[in-house]
DNA sequence: TGATATGTTCTACATTCTAGAGTATGGAAT
DNA sequence: ATTCCATACTCTAGAATGTAGAACATATCA
């Protein structure tokens, strides 16, 4: 053991923090919406998928498909879930930050 | 007023982090010195440079030429300091994450 | 005056970010 | 059954960011 550390883009880990508070009803179009919330920014469906391939690829999440929308009908969703590499990224990604964010004045929290 | 707001990318993030850390002392090699220490890896100068000179361009710092090493000589150092709106682009950056990070039960401190 | 230390500039390529059109599929209406 | 519609995902492509390292510049001292 002594792998580098695995570091999350910024757009990544925004993605991994909605799927996280999302849980069980993670899946495209609903973390599409949560980080659209958030971000207060539109974000395309395609920089959100783009994105969980992507991540899902190093590891860090998994996927798996569900159902379709009951009463409505139409495609079956893929969830998602964060694995322990997820939060182990995130862990790091963190801890990057706030080794630099300790002992400055900013007008946020700088926890 | 109304723009929508910029945010930073990853490494940019971290790079306005350590200028601000090195106060007057921010330049060049020191702050990749310091992105290092923090990062715990190896960032070549070239990935400082570059990132600075974007991050510059869009008006989140400001430079100015100085002086070289005193004893030992070499060329005159280029420091770097955070504006107004480097603050406000960090600013807005954390309050992007910390939105989605509120109420999540992380291995690592939420604030 | 040239060896050496300090520091920056330039160029190039890889990865990530982001948008949007296109495709798939299940239920409802007729 | 066939068409319509809502929900959701796949694909492609281009822009922005991340990253490396060689080349270049310049001040001091032997």
């Amino acid at each position: 053991m002594k792998e580098p550390k695995e570091y999350l883009g910024h757009f990544e880990e925004i993605v991994l923090l909605a799927i996280l508070q999302l849980k069980e009803d993670a899946y495209g179009a609903k973390i599409r919406q949560k980080v659209s919330e958030a971000t207060e920014r539109d974000v395309s469906i395609g920089a959100i998928y783009a994105t969980l391939d992507r991540v899902e690829r190093k590891g860090f999440i998994s996927s798996w498909q569900g159902e379709s929308t009951p009463e409505r009908g139409g495609r079956a969703k893929r969830y998602f879930r964060v694995e322990g590499a997820g939060m182990q990224a995130l862990n790091d990604t963190n801890a990057r930050r706030n080794k630099l964010t300790a002992g400055l004045d900013l007008g946020f929290d700088a926890a």
